[in-house]
DNA sequence: CCTATTTACTTTAGGTACTAAAATAAATAA
DNA sequence: TTATTTATTTTAGTACCTAAAGTAAATAGG
């Protein structure tokens, strides 16, 4: 007689599971329950159902086991082939594509080389549906499903309308991709800052565990940031919150990629600082708004071994990545600002001077205690980060998928 | 067998019944139950305990109803007397206190003129005890009981430690306050930013009702900001986010109160509007770092009534405001910045300038859709948003004690 | 005035989901 | 071999919710 769907205990619960299962590896039943804050009896019978519908397996016991007393724990894991999830980057001129199975783990990488300059919208439509039509042939066989596929795209989008508003990769605006992509690959397909892609992997790491309200800075090209509120993706109305790279160091200073002026990012990028280096140091010109990490290496090992000119423009870098800091500790007060991306290369040579005009911009009261870190940098972060925005935000459609597939 | 104690749905809809009475007034059984996505049913049985512990009260029907046919509705509202509680808010050199009942309505105001900065933090604690405990005796009088206490306070807070870390309106620094008062008086204690108290009571008219990300700045002696993030005000790591005034807009720039240099309150706060205008215009200095509200108004005058000086600083307030909302709103994107406090009086003056600024730092894929809008101001906004807040959060504590005295 | 209709509220019956406790399972320690 | 320990499953019971049926209280229209 009654139809409780309003009643969400039980698919809250599952959820749970099958995320602690994904952030802790095999579990047993017992301590799945104490994680979670539900009773094991309630663990036996939603486990009992994921194994019917082929979520999860039992791992069998291991032959050496060096517990203590008692009945062995039985581990139950998530079934990696259950579903599957692509992550697609798109940067300057390279696209990279990653497959991630339901536990979470990388299966697969590849990385092309592509102008993506010289694209239109049709044509990047075009190429991603080639790209992942051909990674489905070749790469999924074996996945029970596709569950979803996050696009993670530098520079300004909308998640919620899957809209590429505006990114430094591409020479096209306002551009629905998620939305025809959904409809070619029959999943949901998200639209994700890379920013974003990399802060939620670093917050899902035990090491900022205690740092739910985490602000990540992404040095490179551009400068990108994510916010972390309680460990949620901060989104502003639009999708185009945490611009920190066009945030104000001067009124009407130097030229910004953006077309305005006094960015963060006209003074801390990377084509900023080549820009700013190239003349007095009679650097290669080439295409000097696009340096390559070699360039940019050869200007970071200039500033640390003691060029005064290569030093006074990272520290005015360094200044203006403080400010910006200043602002970002005024407004968010974080417990952690991690700076991370490609451009952490030249982060010592930035260092004291941002620290300096941190000091000088804030009072103690103000300042807080926020920790503010540096953090390496690895390429392959903003996909394994985007495997796991895509599988948490498909888990509730895999589970339904599952349930209906097994009454069927 | 079973205690449920993790099942919340009926404490959860029990609250929500609750705060809708308290935000749309008297309403019939089956309106909650629509309003709230639960039966009428599940309304019946809420509302009967609810008439039970005296919470609430059904309203006889009108004699003259003009309604069509059919049973007509018995409305349930909230008994006003069931509880009550205090707002002081705390500025320079006042005092307010305004006692709010169970139904959200204002049933008493007073304010006072106090030297605040001149007391330590045991005068502070001891001032408030007393003004509270002679407000207990003669106007709490006819309330079931003292549901909780709301300290609003100028500058920086700490919501979590109950701590007022650094405020403009007294000498002293990082005091606890809150568990003082609530040991003192039975009931819970909290304490916020006054801005935070204004944004709550905006947030909540139907006029705000499509901006679940609003930003209010606070104009005034100060600078103040809250931010509400899905309806709910945004707190940094210890309390002190969104302190707008002391984010930048020179390095370097004129002296803020804080101590630092280039603050957006050392341009555009009512101490450093006068502070620019009174020697070029020979303005009475007299306290000129506490301006007072005839002499802002006469400067805001000068200002609208042409004088070039006046215009001039005015001008360059707007400015600083313009570029101190473009990085809010880089960073925040939020739905819609609302403009208010004392200081609003000088909006028309700087408004140009600051539009001016914003257009100025922003393309428009980054000033996005956000609407920049003033609001009147009224000096008891702040302590009606309090009492707002500590009905809501004393709720789940009231509804428990009445329960638990209906049952001895 | 009486009856049909309409709408609001209450009661009943049935279902989901949880938990504590008991039962069972599977190991080690002695 | 038995006691002990720990994990999992089963059982019994509770809280909550909803749909449907029942009851209440009005109007509309003869």
């Amino acid at each position: 007689m009654a139809l409780p769907s309003t009643d969400t205990s039980r698919h809250d619960n599952t959820l749970a599971v099958i995320r602690t299962l994904r952030d802790r590896g095999p579990a047993a039943r017992v301590d799945l329950g104490t994680l979670n804050g539900i009773s094991s009896a309630t663990v036996t019978s939603i486990s009992a159902e994921l194994l019917q519908q082929g979520l999860i397996t039992e791992r069998p016991p291991e032959a050496p086991r060096p517990n203590g007393r008692g009945r062995p724990k039985t581990l139950i894991e998530l079934a990696p082939n259950a579903a599957c999830v692509v992550c697609v980057k798109l940067s300057i001129n390279e696209i990279q594509l990653v497959v991630g199975d339901f536990a979470g783990q990388v299966r697969h990488s590849e990385h092309h080389t592509v102008s993506t300059l010289t694209l239109n919208a049709d044509d990047l439509e075009a190429l991603l549906e080639d790209k992942i039509s051909a990674l489905c042939t070749r790469q999924l066989t074996g996945f029970q499903r596709l569950a979803g596929i996050c696009l993670a795209v530098q520079g300004v989008v909308s998640s919620q309308s899957g809209t590429i508003i505006w990114s430094p990769a591409l020479s096209f605006r306002n551009a629905p991709i998620s939305a025809r992509l959904a409809k070619r690959f029959h999943c949901s397909v998200l639209l994700e800052n890379d920013a974003n892609c990399i802060a939620s992997l670093l917050a899902a790491q035990p090491a900022y565990a205690d740092c739910p309200n985490l602000v990540v800075i992404m040095l490179g090209y551009g400068i990108g940031m994510s916010v972390l509120i309680s460990g949620v993706p901060f989104l502003g109305a639009n999708g185009s919150a945490a611009e920190f790279g066009h945030s104000k160091y001067q009124p009407d200073g130097a030229l910004c990629a953006c077309g305005r002026r006094g960015c963060i990012e006209a003074y801390a990028s990377d084509y900023a600082l080549y820009r700013a280096a190239a003349d007095p140091l009679e650097l290669p010109v080439g295409d000097s708004a696009h340096p390559s990490e070699q360039q940019m290496q050869a200007l970071t090992q200039l500033a640390l071994h003691g060029n005064p000119v290569a030093k006074r423009i990272y520290a005015e870098a360094g200044r203006a990545l403080g400010v910006g800091i200043a602002n970002v500790l005024a407004l968010f007060n974080p417990d952690l600002v991690l700076i991370t991306g490609s451009g952490v290369r030249g982060f010592d040579a930035m260092q004291t001077a941002m620290h300096g005009a941190i000091d000088n911009a804030l009072v103690a009261e103000l300042r807080g205690t926020t920790r503010i870190e540096s953090c390496a940098w690895d390429r392959d972060m903003t996909c394994m980060g985007g495997i796991a925005i895509a599988l948490n935000a498909t888990d509730s459609q895999t589970l339904l998928d599952s349930q209906t597939a097994r009454e069927a």
